[in-house]
DNA sequence: GCAAAAATCCCTCTTTCCGGTGATTTTGCG
DNA sequence: CGCAAAATCACCGGAAAGAGGGATTTTTGC
């Protein structure tokens, strides 16, 4: 018997997926809240298997609920549940501890699926919200400008901690190579300084 | 119908697989190669809806595989496969475009799970995959200093490439008190300067 | 209410960064 | 070979960062 919860403030995506899952014989339907705090307030003294959540909600995100939920009940699986699909959030939530992800337009098939994957401890993404996020996760490697090997090398370094002097001295060239490079980097990167650039690089794996 | 193929060196994984796969009545087993340039042969003129991939091959690793297989045929699915429960590569893989994951001692429900949802184009990943997904994903938030609000926010913007002054006015303050936040966040998190701190910061998702 | 933690502010000095503007030498490739 | 890109080196000057001292005032947690 997997028991269900559901956090979304719209009441007839409540009521659908009520009457989607009323009929299940291996699902309970144990409650539902309409903003973060009167689902966590369910969970001081109740408790269920996942949650279906939404990620617009009117007092705190879905991302942060579910961190807070994860942090607090590691044992509850939260579902994510959103029309937008949307793969930075999707992302984001699936980082603070979210077993999944689809979409309120799904199929009645794709939301029992999901929620037995995910009750049995299985990472579900429904088809159009996994188009979503393998889209998000490739939107690195395209139109990098050509970085020297070189550049990497120093980058690297910078990265790393190193000052110009320092790689310098590491590489056997002058400083104001290095420096060269930096400026460079910065330049084609098109970003402010090398906090910014230490941050693309990380963002984009070049480190 | 499902067309499968397999790419492992393992001739017990394949006639496993294949043993396990033969009865069912919507997948047709179009193949096998035990090497990545085999593997590559085959699709060179034909093709299949789903490739269960293992991680590691004699000629090349199944990271490089999948990211080859998902540009010539972007069409065809992989499904990652594999002994060793290693988050790390489990990462790669997907950020290759890989739809899922199962180890090679899943039982046959999962296998058969996984592939039906693939083929649907969802993403899934049997239950100790996820679990070493989380845990991998999760490796930042243990052990970490504790950072104050006001010093995340600096934090935040420093990885935009506001320089101290610029955060000043933008928070209000004197940039005397943004130069703390700085020094004591370097110290803190015991790095040697911004572009470490930036760096760390980007890989442990502070920012 | 009290102590600890956080947030705020201030100063000096040295080093590093960054922008701009050059140049020469090496290397890759058709 | 010859061209283009990469890699190298150089200087200036202002801005910012980093190391080292302090200090005070709010918050916040018991």
């Amino acid at each position: 018997m997997i028991r269900v919860f559901i956090v979304d403030d719209h009441p007839v995506v409540i009521e659908g997926i009520h009457s989607l899952l009323q009929h299940e014989k291996d699902i309970e339907w144990v409650g539902h809240a309409m903003n973060a705090q009167s689902c966590l307030g369910y969970f001081v003294h109740n408790t269920a298997d996942i949650i279906l959540m939404d990620i617009n909600l009117p007092d705190m995100n879905g991302v942060d609920l579910c961190a807070v939920i994860k942090e607090k009940y590691p044992g509850v699986f939260v579902l994510g549940l959103s029309t937008s699909n949307q793969g930075l959030y999707i992302k984001k939530m699936m980082e603070n501890g979210a077993s999944g992800y689809i979409l309120k337009n799904s199929s009645r098939e794709d939301v029992l699926k999901a929620i037995h994957a995910v009750a049995d401890g299985c990472i579900y993404f429904s088809g159009e919200v996994g188009e979503a996020l393998k889209q998000y996760q490739k939107s690195a490697p395209v139109a990098l400008p050509a970085i020297s090997r070189r550049e990497r090398e120093v980058l690297g370094l910078i990265a790393e901690g190193y000052t110009n002097p320092e790689i310098a001295e590491k590489l056997f060239v002058s400083q104001f190579t290095v420096d060269s490079h930096r400026k460079n980097l910065i330049a084609k990167l098109n970003v402010k300084n090398t906090a910014m650039l230490i941050r693309f690089a990380v963002e984009h794996k070049l480190v």
